[in-house]
DNA sequence: ACAAACTTTCAATCCTTTCTGAATATACTG
DNA sequence: CAGTATATTCAGAAAGGATTGAAAGTTTGT
């Protein structure tokens, strides 16, 4: 049974799940993982945040796509239990590589497939300002994949950077 | 008049918006400026885009606060019209900026709300997470800040790094 | 092989968000 | 200042997504 303080934390995050691009239920049941000291099953998912098995199945599979759950065996019981990614820079690179995938990627590519496929003229203000964004994005592409691809090397850049050193 | 892949780019653009947390008639919209030459007023967002005037409007609106298009005027022409921020750094920080102040920020507020008003003791599994996860978030943000915060400083940052120098 | 647990699917329903269009406000012109 | 052009707002309609619950399917352990 959870603490009021809890349950409040828990639909905080959830509204802010919508923002995110995942969905409320999603983001309840990741905020419940955070908060449980001991590993979560299906039903202690579905009793204390009151939605449907169906609901709570998919939402745990979504969150292990994510990266940002675990699952994990408890002996002597069959079921299956769910724990919070325990590493945070984990957690927070996974979200961001998950991220970058399905709304970075994709744009650069609608982009990129633009300019192939519609001649535009050379020389013309569009022309020159879609080859630009498409350089600008591919910068930036460039520097998320370094950025998240070698997770270690990351965070020491992350901890050097935030140590108070002046970029 | 819009060519065929001048639409389709505008459609994809829109359907990727819903992922953004911006909607697709906010999308389309920019995506109609970023194609135009010319800057463009209401009524040729409303005709080529078949959408009410009101969303539009609203849709104009909304991508101001975001920092993504400008309003200019027209001598001679008492409407307003409108085009796409031609820095194409700007706008992607422009993005990232507001992205951050969403979804990333209200995020480290729920958290640090718990934290303080929630009484977990001390040296349990979950108070030892939701700090740490409290202080990755923070060490994240401080990075954004300064990275977001300094425009000047972040380019010549990313042209380095992107310029092939191994972090 | 059986049973317990979990997953998947899907139509119906509920809830949210988006969009419209008329009403309202604002700005410009003569 | 009256009249007209333009822009914005907002209540209600429409569309789109999420959730449920039940049924069918799968996996796992004994």
């Amino acid at each position: 049974m959870l603490s009021e303080e809890y349950k409040r934390f828990i639909e905080r995050w959830g509204s802010l799940g919508v923002l995110w691009g995942i969905n409320r239920s999603m983001a309840r049941v990741h905020a419940l993982l955070i908060l449980s000291e001991e590993p979560v099953g299906l039903d202690t998912v579905t009793e204390e945040l009151e939605i449907s098995r169906g609901n709570a199945s998919m939402s745990l599979k979504e969150l292990r796509n994510w990266g940002v759950i675990k699952r994990v065996s408890i002996s002597g019981d069959r079921r299956d239990f769910y724990v919070a990614e325990p590493d945070t820079w984990n957690m927070i690179f996974s979200i961001a590589a998950e991220r970058k995938k399905r709304e970075f990627d994709p744009a650069l590519e609608a982009l990129d497939n633009l300019l192939e496929n519609a001649e535009i003229e050379e020389g013309t203000g569009v022309h020159e300002r879609l080859t630009e964004l498409s350089d600008t994005m591919k910068t930036f592409d460039h520097i998320l994949k370094r950025f998240l691809g070698n997770e270690k090397v990351s965070r020491g850049l992350l901890e050097m950077l935030s140590g108070g050193k002046s970029i």
